[in-house]
DNA sequence: GAGCATTATGTAATCATTTACATTCCAGGC
DNA sequence: GCCTGGAATGTAAATGATTACATAATGCTC
């Protein structure tokens, strides 16, 4: 059998269906079959179809699909700031499942800009993306409760979420976090413990500060409370670190610090006030990024499950992209990682 | 004049361009070039159309768009690893521009896979992004010569290069970087100077290296030379740097790293070898990432204008897919940022 | 071998938009 | 009043893939 060259009516023009479909021999609607439903064709045929594939150099446009599909394969990750380390992991999870089912990452960076929320989320209704994953709280609400209000809105938080919308989320327990790392200090002779929180209408940073007094009032400390609040960088971990240390009021002894960036921030400062960490002051972090290891001294931190959050929070996604029941709120363990930062209270 | 409501033959659906001319008296083409060409409808038109667009709570249906207009405006980067901080600000400058120009950019994180890589070129042929910016060398060689090979093909480098296919390219001279930090170091006094570079294969490492050398051999240094590589990770930069530090060759007096995080790791391992930094030991690190500033000592690196070089490397594809004239390659300076972590050498 | 179910394939409509081409309208020149 | 040219708008084809529906082919039962 002689199967001519594609007929050159655009010799270079890129190949379509139905340049396939005559060089296979069947229609165009058979060539399609064979790729989206390959069991509803026969065998010989589908052989045929993929030789003819290869044949002439054949990629489907995706623009015709999506429009035909009503559909992206595509989704967006909504950060607060990609240059924070703590979500690369995160995404790389996502990613992973993501393409896995067929998917591809759209990576959103909101740079505390409303309106490039509003604009990511605008992806959603214009059918250029199918569902969000939300690692943010810093979103216009009112997006959030429009998209809770539809059922079925592809939507889910992971890490961060919001006291007052109940969306689908994986995430560690705050809270449980805090109090593991404030159990810890106290247990090492600690009793001024301050807390450098993230912004404090974070919600994570609410639940993190909430646990931080839950465990000192289990410890009868309550009066010794003392909360400054970062935005997670080094230098309002610096900033406030100096803050905190350099002040008149009895210095603290330990530091628990929302982000390990911050607490490296904390560590330049008790350097530049000639405080030894862990001698004179301990410090602990969150997050245990990379970084962590290789400070000076080691960080104590929490430690987040970030890889398997990305990965959970895809397939709870995936599961209501599909209108599958799901769980719909997943809490990972997270765990307390001890290095060179902490130490016994030395007096 | 009395317009009734969308005739609710779907009630449910999104609003298409049919609704909207219904809605303004008008035909789909009109309101088509309201939007597209305002100039090419009358002012009457285009309000009436307007009100009718708001009215109805229209929102172009993008795959459409691109299927019939064959583009996507997205613009794939490339990366190597997506966790580098170094890159966030690059892509931060990418995204100002491209975002003004009404492009989205696709984040492809390579993860030194070759496979990613295709697939995110394959994203070109399939219409799903109008161009690349490739910020890795770290790609497969095939792709990028048939890339080469076709005139106008939206493709830009951004710091890194091949160095055997001349593509359009922003960065700096990192040979001129290169020497610029042994010549610092020879003025401190040091003549054992060693490079910790990244993969020797890449080549900006390459003539990072061939820079060193230069300067060496300028201060008839030579016979001084000493590479090791790397990866640019911490960890890297830690084994590297106990295997340069402890060694029983006389040690090198200073360490020239390819990145601020490999720098990073020689710290830590002066610091566990009981090395002092800077009086036993000068390290020089590379990107100016935000780390360099808060690690102990802070580090002496070399300083990228990363915004910059996102920003003109956004630009140049720009030119390039609209088919204008371009200043192909552009070197942008870098310069030497002189912290603690180097110093005269005490004898 | 008729009848029926099942499988394989083809035809053509459909998705939402853009745009080539056609038509209409009007002003201005003669 | 006629003609010309340009502006404004409309008609309908085109973009490339999917899929409802129709049809053809095959296998199976009795």
């Amino acid at each position: 059998m002689f199967t001519p060259q594609p007929t050159s009516k655009q010799p270079q023009s890129v190949p379509t269906i139905k340049d396939v479909a005559k060089a296979a021999g069947c229609s165009t609607a058979t060539v399609s079959r064979a790729l989206a439903a390959p069991e509803k064709v026969s065998d010989a045929t589908r052989e045929r179809v993929n030789r003819a594939i290869t044949q002439v150099g054949y990629a489907p446009n995706i623009a015709a699909r999506n429009l035909r599909r009503a559909e992206s394969k595509t989704i967006v990750a909504l950060l607060p700031d990609i240059s924070n380390p703590f979500f690369s992991e995160i995404i790389s999870g996502m990613e992973d499942v993501a393409h896995q089912a067929g998917y591809q990452i759209l990576i959103g960076d909101c740079e505390h800009d409303p309106a490039r929320a509003e604009a990511y989320f605008r992806l959603l209704s214009t059918n250029q993306a199918d569902g969000i994953v939300l690692l943010t709280s810093e979103v216009p609400k009112a997006l959030v409760r429009q998209a809770h209000g539809q059922t079925g809105f592809p939507l889910v938080m992971a890490c961060e979420f919001f006291s007052d919308i109940d969306l689908p989320l994986i995430a560690i327990d705050n809270h449980q976090a805090s109090v593991q790392a404030v159990d810890y200090l106290v247990s090492l002779g600690h009793r001024r413990i301050a807390t450098l929180s993230g912004p404090t209408n974070n919600p994570i940073c609410q639940a993190r500060i909430r646990g931080y007094r839950d465990a000192l009032a289990s410890h009868q400390l309550n009066d010794e409370a003392r909360i400054v609040e970062g935005n997670f960088s080094f230098r309002s971990g610096y900033q406030q670190g100096l803050a905190l240390l350099e002040g008149k009021t009895p210095r603290p002894t330990a530091i628990f610090c929302h982000s390990d960036e911050m607490a490296v921030g904390v560590l330049k400062a008790a350097r530049q006030l000639g405080i030894i960490v862990p001698n004179q002051l301990s410090v602990v972090g969150f997050d245990n990024i990379g970084l962590s290891e290789y400070c000076d001294p080691e960080l104590t931190t929490i430690s987040q499950p970030r890889n398997e959050i990305g990965r959970q929070a895809m397939q709870l996604l995936l599961h209501l992209m599909r209108g599958e029941q799901a769980i719909r709120q997943q809490t990972l363990s997270s765990h307390l990682i001890v290095r060179k930062s902490t130490g016994r209270l030395q007096d």
